[in-house]
DNA sequence: TTCCATTTGTCCGTATGTATC
DNA sequence: CGATACATACGGACAAATGGA
C-alpha cells in the first residue's frame, strides 16, 4: 500500500562545499527517512530505485550507502524481495572485534583476555544486584542449561557451547541493561571464533566447566552475593589460564 | 613496486551451494589478504582493478565489498590516492549505538540509561585496581584535565567536555585493558550525540561536576578505594538523575 | 506446475574529481 | 603547468531470487 509520506528529502544543495562523498548523503537521507517516519525493525524501505529518484543520486551510490548500512545493521536487503529497516544489533562490533584479534600476531592474546576481563567484570561487578533481581523461575532455567551441558558432553559438539552460551545470556538478563547482554553475547561470539585460530583450547575439561556453574546457580539459590563472586572467580580463571598458556607456547 | 605475493586467492569454486553473494565472497577475500600478508593498520591494500582481476569480480561488487569494510574500520579509502587497512576503531558501534538511540522513541532512555551504567560499572567496579595502579605522573595529569574544565568554564563550549572525555580515558588507562577504554570512549561519544536530541542536558552545573572530579583525583592520590568509588557514584549520580528527568519530562 | 512482475545482484563502458609527481 | 594513477559517479543491460497469478 505504499506508505504516504513525502518521501526522501531531495538531499540539500550544499551550496559550495560538497566535500562529503555524495554515497554519505546518500546514508544520512536513508537514516533520516527512517527517523522521519519512525520506522521500527523489519519496517519495509523504498526500493532501491525510488531511493535513487528520491535522493537524486544513481543506483550505484544508493546501492553503496545501502551497503554501509547493512555492515552496520540498520538495514537489512533481501534479495529479490525488498530493503528494511535492521535489527540495529551488535553484528558489526563482533566483525571488528573478530578481525582485530585474528589481525594482530603480537597483541592477539591481549584482545581476547581483554574481552574475558570485561565479560567477567559484568557479572562479577553486578554479583550483589544479580543474586538480588534473580527469582527462582531464572535460576531453575539457570540449572537447566547446566542439564543440558552435562547430557550434551564432549560429543554432540555445539550443544554444550550453546548452553554455556545461553547461561551467561540468562545470567545477565535480570540486570534490565540490554546494553550488557548484548556485549556479553558479542564478546563471547568473538571468543568462539576466534580461540581455535589461536590454539587456545576451549572447554577442555567439560566437567570442570560444569562444576563451575553448577556452583555459580547453587550460590544464586543461596542468595550469597560473596559465594557467587567467588563461583564466577573460579569460573574465569580457567579461561585466563588457557590464554596465559596460548600465549606462553608461542 | 607492488608487494610480490602470490595475490588474492580467486574465489574458490565453491562447488553448488553458491548461496552467498559474491561481494561477500570479496569481502573475505579482502580479509584474506589482509590477514595472509600480516599487514597493519595504514598498510596500502591493491586498487580497485588489481582486486578486480584478483578475485574475479567486476568493480561494482569490489567497491560495495570495500564499503562494508570501511563501515567496519578494517579498511580506509583516502580518494585519489589509495586503499589502506584502517584503524579497526569502534565507530561502527558509535554509529550503530547513535542510531538505536535517536531511533526508539519509547526506550532510547534506557539506551542512555544503559550506556551510562555501562561506564561506572567499568570504573567502579576497577576501583581497587585503579587506586593501585594509577602512579603519581598520572594522577598529576588528571588534575591537568580538571584544571582545564575549570578554565574552559561554560564559555568556549567543548574545552570542558574535551576534558572531562580525556579525563576518563586517562582514569581507566592505567587497566591495561583497551577495550575497557576504546568502549568508554565510545559510549562518552555516543552519549554526546544522542542527549542534546532527547533534551538530556549535559554540563548543566559546570562547577559541581569539576567538584566531583576533583574528588576523584584526591580519592586516586589518597589510595583510598572506597572514597574512590564513592567519589565516582556521587559523579554519576546526576548524570542518571537527568536522564530520568528528560524521561519524565516526556 | 508454469508464468510473470517486482526487486535486488552483477557487469560494463564512460566520464569526472582528486592527489602526486 | 601537464601527466599519471586512483577513486567517485553515472546509466544501461542482463542475471538471479522472491512471491503471486
Amino acid at each position: 500500500m505504499a506508505v504516504d509520506q513525502k518521501a526522501v528529502s531531495p538531499v540539500a544543495p550544499e551550496a559550495k562545499s560538497a566535500r562529503q562523498p555524495l554515497r554519505q548523503e546518500v546514508v544520512d537521507g536513508i537514516k533520516s527517512y527512517i527517523l522521519r517516519n519512525k520506522l521500527r525493525p523489519g519496517d519495509p524501505l523504498p526500493t532501491e530505485s525510488a531511493l535513487c529518484e528520491a535522493l537524486g543520486a544513481s543506483r550505484s551510490s544508493v546501492r553503496e550507502a545501502i551497503r554501509i548500512l547493512t555492515a552496520l545493521d540498520i538495514v537489512e536487503v533481501r534479495h529479490g524481495h525488498g530493503t528494511y529497516v535492521g535489527r540495529l544489533s551488535m553484528s558489526a562490533l563482533v566483525e571488528s572485534l573478530t578481525f582485530r584479534g585474528l589481525l594482530s600476531p603480537d597483541d592477539d592474546f591481549q584482545v581476547m583476555a581483554d574481552l574475558i576481563e570485561v565479560r567477567e567484570l559484568f557479572e562479577r561487578g553486578m554479583a550483589e544486584r544479580l543474586v538480588e533481581a534473580l527469582d527462582t523461575e531464572q535460576i531453575d532455567r539457570l540449572q537447566g542449561h547446566v542439564d543440558v551441558m552435562r547430557e550434551a558432553g564432549a560429543g554432540k559438539g555445539h550443544g554444550f557451547v550453546d548452553a554455556d552460551r545461553s547461561f551467561h545470556a540468562l545470567l545477565v538478563a535480570p540486570l534490565g541493561n540490554d546494553l550488557i547482554g548484548q556485549l556479553s553475547a558479542a564478546f563471547w561470539d568473538v571468543y568462539v571464533i576466534v580461540a581455535p585460530h589461536l590454539d587456545v583450547f576451549t572447554h577442555e575439561h567439560e566437567a570442570a566447566t560444569i562444576a563451575q556453574h553448577q556452583r555459580i546457580v547453587d550460590a544464586a539459590r543461596a542468595r550469597d552475593a560473596v559465594e557467587f563472586a567467588e563461583a564466577l572467580s573460579e569460573h574465569y580463571e580457567p579461561v585466563r589460564r588457557r590464554i596465559a598458556e596460548a600465549r606462553a607456547r608461542r
